[in-house]
RNA sequence: CGGGGCGUAGCGCAGCCUGGUAGCGCAUCUGCUUUGGGAGCAGAGGGUCGUUGGUUCAAAUCCAGCCGCCCCGACCA
């Protein structure tokens, strides 16, 4: 993408409503813009991050074996009425009616839909276990909605449901993402920790919450430092092995959000030295809930005694539109953001530092379009601007790397590559630079 | 919803207390000079002062209602 034709409304000054990085940066590096309370449109670099990160969430969920599908963002009231949830869940959920006076609702969540969709035609022990899931916008009408796009009302959510014939099956499908969940942010440069959290009256060990680690996370966490250094199990993973104990491997160690926190059990079970308290962010949420929905709302499925029994679900959430300001909240500097590789918007920027300069801006289209051929998505920098400013955009945007090219150095064929998570500056040949971006040196 | 605060040009703000018909910086546009880390000079455009009503000869300014937004709390991906 050339600059002169892309979207990038940057912002020199800070608008006021924002408070935090994350927020900040977005709004000044023309990724989103509000439109009401917890409601944004995403820009072209904001939409282009968003899209990397739902990529990555999807990619990983089809490795554990989930199937996608796309379930609307409307749906009707008689659904939720089944499951006896449309009266229970307050002022969050968004109602609507139609012209013809139907009662319908925006979509907080999927359980009453997909449960329905399941009953329809699954009817046998023999077709299970089945992991689906859909990535969709979804709308809960916040008391308070705030922190930009980490609580919007409006956010786009990667959530899945299991299916599964006892509980004991129904751990097994947990266990895939709980697995799927630790790759999947790995992926995004994050280092998330599995936390047990509260299970309600469905009780058990079965649900977790993760939470990523950053400075300016909303909830406060402790745990055992080992867990954060474990990282992910790694793609490689075989899904139809067993995963137990890899999930056991974390599980057994403490972990905690301020709420389910036992400062007693903690400075029993952990050594000081590995004790943790830090800030978190929570990314992600997996639950088994067993028949909760599948019991009053008739979703049966017939078990090898010829008996009928309501099928045992779970539900594994992932705030695709909040990783984004969470990621930020990892990943920036005074300067502006710094994109870890995998969701960065575009790979390279290109600066041309003399647009209008024959030589430069046929060094520049050359480099571009090398880089563009090696599959390295630049984004060529080709506007009048001064150089400054021009290192002052390309830093707040936080592409991995940068590829400066001026006539002054153009004169020894050299270029300049500035890696931004370092700010280290390496002089080249201006082939070399571009050779070795092309090979993904510097990532 | 409880508590606190804010709404004046695209963004950041001053002006309000003590009413007299709107200003600063950045951004934008034009011209010239510049061009290797957010350029300089000269000029220009842009605002029903959130909204409705009230007080007044006169309201951005005082009073009331409404709307919107932000922050703290309870809730959540």
């Amino acid at each position: 993408m050339r600059l002169s034709r892309f979207f990038l409304p940057v912002l020199k000054e800070t608008p006021g409503e924002a408070k935090i990085v994350s927020h900040r940066l977005m709004l000044r590096a023309g990724m989103v813009r509000q439109e009401a309370a917890g409601i944004y449109a995403w820009l072209p670099l904001g939409f282009r991050v968003l899209k990397k990160i739902e990529q990555i969430v999807r990619e990983e969920q089809d490795r554990a074996g989930a199937a996608e599908m796309l379930m609307p963002t409307l749906q009707p009231a008689d659904l939720w009425r089944e499951s006896g949830r449309y009266d229970g869940y307050g002022k969050e959920m968004l109602r609507i009616i139609d012209r013809h006076e139907r009662d319908l609702l925006y979509g907080p969540t999927n359980e009453e839909m997909i449960t329905e969709i399941f009953r329809a035609s699954v009817k046998s022990y023999k077709d299970l276990p089945k992991l689906l899931y859909h990535i969709q916008w979804k709308f809960r009408d916040e008391i308070r909605p705030r922190f930009g796009v980490m609580r919007g009302r409006e956010f786009l959510m990667k959530d899945a449901y299991s299916f599964d014939v006892d509980e004991a099956a129904a751990r097994r499908s947990y266990n895939r993402m709980f697995i799927a969940y630790l790759n999947t942010f790995a992926r995004m440069g994050l280092k998330s920790v599995p936390m047990r959290a509260d299970t309600g009256p469905i009780g058990g060990d079965l649900s977790h919450e993760f939470i990523i680690l950053a400075e300016t996370g909303e909830s406060e966490v402790f745990c055992d430092s080992s867990l954060v250094e474990m990282g992910a199990p790694g793609v490689g993973v075989d899904f139809d092995g067993d995963l137990q104990p890899l999930v056991d491997q974390r599980t057994a160690l403490y972990a905690a959000t301020d709420e389910m926190h036992d400062a007693a059990r903690f400075e029993a079970e952990v050594p000081e030295e590995r004790r943790l308290s830090a800030r978190g962010i929570e990314v992600g949420h997996i639950f088994y809930f067993g028949e909760k929905y599948s019991d009053p709302m008739k979703a049966l499925v017939a078990h090898s005694d010829g008996q009928e029994r309501p099928v045992h679900m779970g539900s594994y959430g992932v705030g695709v539109s909040r990783l984004v300001g969470a990621i930020i909240e990892a990943h920036h500097d005074e300067a502006g953001c710094v994109w870890p590789q995998e969701v960065a918007p575009f790979g390279v920027g290109i600066i041309n530092l003399k647009a209008g300069d024959e030589a430069t801006d046929a060094a520049c289209a050359s480099a571009y379009a090398k880089l563009t051929e090696a599959g390295r998505e630049p984004l060529l920098d080709d506007t009048a601007e001064r150089g400054g400013a021009k290192f002052a955009t390309m830093d707040l945007i936080g592409l991995p790397v940068q590829l400066i090219i001026g006539p002054r150095g153009l004169k020894e064929g050299k270029a300049e590559v500035k890696v931004r998570a370092t700010g280290e500056r390496v002089e080249l040949s201006v082939e070399d630079a571009v050779a070795r971006i092309a090979d993904g040196a510097f990532l």
